[in-house]
Parts: structure tokens; sequence; C-alpha cells
DNA sequence: TGTACATCAGTGAACGCGCGTTCACTGATGTAC
DNA sequence: TGTACATCAGTGAACGCGCGTTCACTGATGTAC
């Protein structure tokens, strides 16, 4: 656990400077091209030695997405605004601005190359923490009657859809963080008021 | 040009044969993991013959996105409803539906490490067909009064980050094919109305 | 406090693999006469 | 119609590369006495 620079033999804090290393290139070179070689190379470490701590390139990935995953939990878990049409505002903001903050592992976490949940119990039980924290906040719009209660199953997949079609539309290129981020207020807008004439 | 499956030193028709081949590769493993010489290999050619039709991999696949593009564009340009609201829900369930029954093409066409637009010129022109072609009848639906024209640019995104969202969260194997074409309809509903009572 | 020793984190060389691409070639095709 | 020849599509062996992972090892650490 040595906070020095001093160059041992043993690293010391191996595993946790894998997980953050990692994390830095995936967002880099994105997920599907990590390699262990670069990981260990970037620590300084030779390309045997993170076998020690994880026992293959797959379940490197699967933590540095489960920490992820309760990062984002977290955000949505401080968000404290009283009033619970701005609470669910701010979420969606939060889950878009995540995306943008860090691309590549948002892909990770939701793209198509990202670990087998059924392999990973831990990073499955933090993506179900994420999306009951969503749902939560959309309960209690709706029961403080913020948002007309159609089907609520219908109008979280919407937002879901909705802030993952922002948030992966900027990701691949056609929309710069700014416009992203402006947009999302548009898109917002659009969404609270409807396309039908009123 | 030969139809006969007799097998013959030349090919006759491999370019054609290269990108159909790829386009079907794509769909099986995604972009990403198409390689030159699966391709080569499933038309039963040598890995140096693709070289004398495309120079590089990057070039099959954009020739490839090239024409999934104008494919899309010719379904949108097909559609002849004459209400403009019908004709726009149309192109939106169009939209989506293309994208679920070929994910991985969808995937080479929008997805991160899509080919470099700037690098090919048909694959520029052919997406540009593509957004002017639902732009119009975007454009159309608000001429006839059939959606609040509040902010049209506003609205296309909404509308496009709603579809690519649907689309992708789908494909990100969240949803299956049946839910997430039953899951357009409940999209859309929430989406005339908007969010906020009336 | 000092020494012997078990533990185990990290080394570095090597493996087998599949890739994109090149190159000198071979052989089928079609045109000129 | 028949032959000579230029063209060029496809061959197959080879290149250099970077990868994930393994393995026998080395050397730092910490515990037992």
């Amino acid at each position: 656990m040595s906070t020095s620079a001093a160059k041992t033999y043993h690293h010391g804090d191996l595993r946790r400077a894998l997980v953050a290393t990692a994390r830095t290139l995936v967002e880099e070179t994105g997920p599907g091209k990590l390699t262990m070689r670069a990981v260990a190379a970037r620590i300084g470490v030779s390309p045997a030695a993170p076998y020690r701590h994880f026992a293959s390139r797959e379940l490197l990935l699967a933590a540095v997405a489960t920490e992820a995953f309760h990062e984002l939990a977290d955000v949505i878990d401080t968000e404290t605004k009283t009033d619970p049409l701005a609470a669910l505002h701010s979420v969606l903001a939060e889950y878009v601005r995540f995306a943008l903050r860090a691309p590549q592992l948002y892909r990770l976490m939701f793209g198509a190359g990202r670990p087998d949940r059924a392999q990973h119990a831990d990073l499955l039980a933090a993506q179900h923490r994420l999306e009951s924290a969503a749902a939560e906040t959309l309960q209690r719009a709706a029961a403080a009657g913020a948002i007309a209660a159609t089907d609520l199953d219908d109008v979280l997949l919407t937002l879901r859809s909705l802030m993952h079609g922002v948030a992966t539309w900027a990701l691949d290129a056609h929309l710069t963080t700014d416009q992203a981020m402006v947009s999302v207020h548009g898109v917002l807008d659009v969404m609270n008021r409807g396309l039908l004439p009123r």
C-alpha cells in the first residue's frame, strides 16, 4: 500500500491499479481494443503480472464495469431535489452527462461487447442497483401527479430509450458534448409537451 | 457474370460477392470482428483475392455501409401514406425495424467504429440521402399541422434519438425483437401525448 | 532483536494463434490479326 | 475459324505484428521461533 513512487519488485496495490488503468485505457481505446498487455505496460509491470489478480481479460473488464455502475448509482442516489419532476429531469440529465463524460466506459456498461451478466454476479447486482434507483425516481414523480401516468412501463422504456439514444447518438460522433447537453433540454421539452398539438 | 455454380479459376463476379458476403459476416460477427480472410474463405477464394477489388478492409466495410444506407433510404422513399402523421410514424417504425432486422449492419452504419465519412464520399452521400428523406417526412407532418411545431430541429433530434435509443437499447440485448417492435408503439404513444398532464 | 523459512507477487521468455497485407506466380479470358 | 499474345483475376506462401495466456523462475515480505 505504498503511496511513494519507489520502484519496488512488488507493486503493493496492483489490483486497484489494474482496474483504474484498465478504465483509463477503455476510455482511450474502447472496450473492444483494450489489451491486457497495454494495461500492464501502462502500469510498468510485466505482461504476466495482471494474471495474478484477474484470471482473464473479461474478468478485468467486468470489474471495471461493476465499479462504473456503482458510481452512476451513487450519483443518482445523491439526487435530493424535493420537486419530483425536477428530480426526474436531474436524474435523466446525470445519466446523459455520465455517458458523455466517459463514452467508452458507457459502451462497456451498455454496449454490444459488454461482459456477460450471467458470468458476473457482482456486475449484475450493480446494474440492478442503478435500474432500481432510476425506476424509483420515475415512480415518485408519477405518484406526485407530476407526469401523466398512462402506462408507467412504457414511460420508463421511453425515457430510457430517449436518454440512451441521445447519449449514444452523441457518442457515435454525431454530436459534440456541448451540443448534446444543450439538446437534452430541448429533447425533454419536446418530451414533456408531446408531439401532438394540445 | 456466371449464375452457375461451376468452380472456375476466375470467380466472375467477385466484387459483388465480396460486398454481399462481407455484409452477411458483419451481421454474424459484428463490424469490429469482420476479417478479410473470413470473407475470402466464405466465398471459397484465396485470402489475397479480395485485394484485387478492395485495397483495404476499411474500403470493403465502407462499401457495405454505403449499400445499406441506400437500402434504408429506398424503404423510406417508397413510403406513400397520404396522412402525414401516419407517414411519419411509418418511417420511424421502418427505421427501427431495419435496425432490429440487421443490428450489426446498423452498428456499422451508425456505431462507433464505423468507416470515416471524410474518407468515403459515396458513404457520406448515401447517409445524407437518408437524413434528407427523414427530415422531409417530418417537415411534411409539421406543414400539415399534424405535430406541434415548436422547434423543428429539437423535434427531429428528439425523434432521432428516440428511435436510435429504442434500436440500440434493443440491439444491446436489453430487449428481444418482439418486445422492441411492440414497444415502439408504446414509446410513440408516450411521445405523442407528452409526459406532462394535459 | 535476529535468523530461517514459507508464501506469493511479479518476471521474462515463450507458446500458438489469427490477422492484414504483399509478392511473385499461374492460368483463364478475350482481342487482334 | 484459328492462333498469338496481352491482360488481369485469382493463387498460395510468406511477412511481421500484437494478442491472451502459460510457465518455470526470482526475489521481497512477513511470520515463527
